[in-house]
DNA sequence: GATGAATGAGATTTCATTCAT
DNA sequence: AATGAATGAAATCTCATTCAT
């Protein structure tokens, strides 16, 4: 990974986009300075407009970025495809803890669709990097079913956006929600018996209705 | 509300705060400009100044005003109590709709939890605003654990944010969901499946498993 | 031309507008200083950003506006129609004096066709508004002709041409021709020779020939 | 010239040279970019201020070089001095072909004379190196008198720059003439009534009055 | 002699805010 | 209460120049 071999410029390029990433999940496209960005880098500003042309494209570079690493970890995911169900609960499991890892993510997707995606829309390549997940939720299912363990007729789409959704919500409006309702979400406990919840829930959906 | 007595002035005032709202929602708070937003309103942008005393004064009115929004419309939203299911079926529906039909609702929210919440930390009146929906949450769930159709247990807080988000990623993330799995989320049969998929989920989450 | 009645707004834009024409046909596009103009026009730089939008629609505003100012004198001169002979001496004169006393002129025109006139071709209006210099010139060939007293066969515009070239390069190039050969060209008795001679050059090239 | 004396260096050199010309005389001083000028002559930027010293120095060198080559070329140029007739016919056709051939030159003099000829004036070598020309010039009217077909009492410097400005001004100001007057003044029949224009005002100027 | 990476100063532009009336 | 004009600070971006190798 940061292999000696690297050019020098290599190194700059990859301070700047880190520190892009950081700034931009915090402080959306709009708050994030360009100054405070290359400040961070430990590079000169016009090194940034060099290696990545404009605020804008670092931006996109940056989304670009955050979405290949969590394709990459879900590329890395081992799930027992012989057990749909333990299938089941550790996507859920990886999916929440990511969202609860990665801030920087769920930041830059919520600052993106601020945006329409309109900078995603330009990246012709997303739909490509994308399609591996859902692939594997609907060989789960397939499994599943073949195994009378889980009902037929579920949309592999919809069922991920439903995992995604009772994780990603709770993370990325623990603030306003916390504010709301007064509880640490983020506590231990809290976020072991939320997993719980979210995984009873997805799979009780799921499982085969009794004959 | 208080139309009637409304002087003039306040129609500025009014002006002023539904395209704050708009520009906030639209373009996040660091995204927004002062001068559409004065522009929008068609005042003076002193006037502006004027009524809110600074840009982060009128987001956080803006704020403010779009959670009385959907409180005032939560304590309107009539459930049958007597029937828990239809009761649950009736809060997931309206929870999923409003967040289709308030996109501003939606977008202020992420730009909140952006910051951290900060703004909403700064107004007291939050929590005891909030509380109501969630009394009505605890009274469905005793009133199904009574008539024996839900199982005991469920935390009304947990539920209600697992309500709120199967909804509300759906609505927030359709932009980069959209561009990335490639398909039209808010067209209506979409819409109609995704309600189901969601009452569904909850449902099936809530009712008490067989003897 | 200052009348009181001007709105204190037009004062402000009017500075930055005299300030740009000085700078910029001082320094070129390129090497005038936005700041500088400002600071000039005694106002702050934003206003001239309010005002004119860009620093290139500041140039094309400042490009426009000094010819005008010469399409405007051209519209001014006073001309002895009857008298075809001291009509071209006198316009001869005329242009002379112009490009000396309009420094600004003769800078902006040179620095639009550095950028080969990109700018001017932009502005619509342009050809309108230098047509009637075309044909006064026309209107004398025109005269003199009938009077015998000039050939026939001359082209207005490269007879145009010719009486803008001879005074044009004398005063644009008089740097690197001062420089080169050595001779202070605005001197007021190299002034009036260099007059005599296109006079006489342009005169005698008109002239009739003998029977 | 030397070409087979050239270290391998000297190439490098030369390629700056050559393309600072290009673009100093495209862009003038202001607008010519040190980065384009390393890159269209392929060498790294750091060689540009090794062998110029900077961008003003290199600009310096780009003007010289200019003016040189046009001296060479009038050096080389062979005219019929026995026929003074033919040979201003012959200065004028040269002198008019070589602003065509040669945007660069018309280009940089207008630069230079923007910045009031403060480099030219750091040359010391320019008077010197322009004398001939108006020497030629000299001869050909001395000639032209005693052969009784030229006037007495034109000045060899007053007429050279009569010469030059015809052409000058027409190639120079072209864009915005053409702009303004619509016509397309480098279309080979323009271009050749140009020339016509010329050659014929100056020898009706010179030629002596009938008796 | 040559290169790729880096930099500092300064240029253009934006924007929340306030002043004078 | 309301307006049009104005501003200061800071943001994005550019560019001639130099460093390290």
């Amino acid at each position: 990974m940061d292999k000696q071999t690297k050019r020098p410029a290599e190194h700059s390029r990859r301070a700047i986009l880190d520190a892009a990433i950081v700034a931009f999940s915090t402080y959306g496209f709009g708050g994030a300075r360009v100054d405070k960005i290359a400040e961070s880098a430990k590079v000169n500003k016009a090194m940034l407009y060099h290696y990545f042309g404009s605020k804008e494209d670092l931006y996109l570079a940056a989304l670009k970025e955050i979405y290949s690493d969590i394709r990459r970890a879900e590329a890395k995911l081992d799930l027992d495809m012989d057990d749909p169900t333990a299938a089941i609960a550790g996507l859920v499991a990886f999916t929440f803890r990511y969202y609860i890892d990665h801030p920087a993510f769920i930041r830059i997707i919520n600052t993106e669709n601020l945006y329409g995606a309109v900078h995603l829309k330009g990246a012709s390549d997303m739909p490509a990097l994308n399609a591996p997940i859902l692939e594997k939720v609907a060989a789960i299912l397939k499994t599943g079913i073949a195994q009378k363990v889980f009902r037929a007729g579920i949309d592999p789409l919809d069922l991920y956006i439903s995992i995604s959704s009772l994780g990603f919500t709770y993370v990325a409006n623990r603030h306003t929600l916390e504010t709301v309702f007064g509880r640490n979400l983020l506590a231990p406990d809290q976020i072991e018996a939320r997993l719980a919840t979210m995984t009873d829930m997805v799979l009780r959906y799921l499982v085969s209705d009794p004959a």
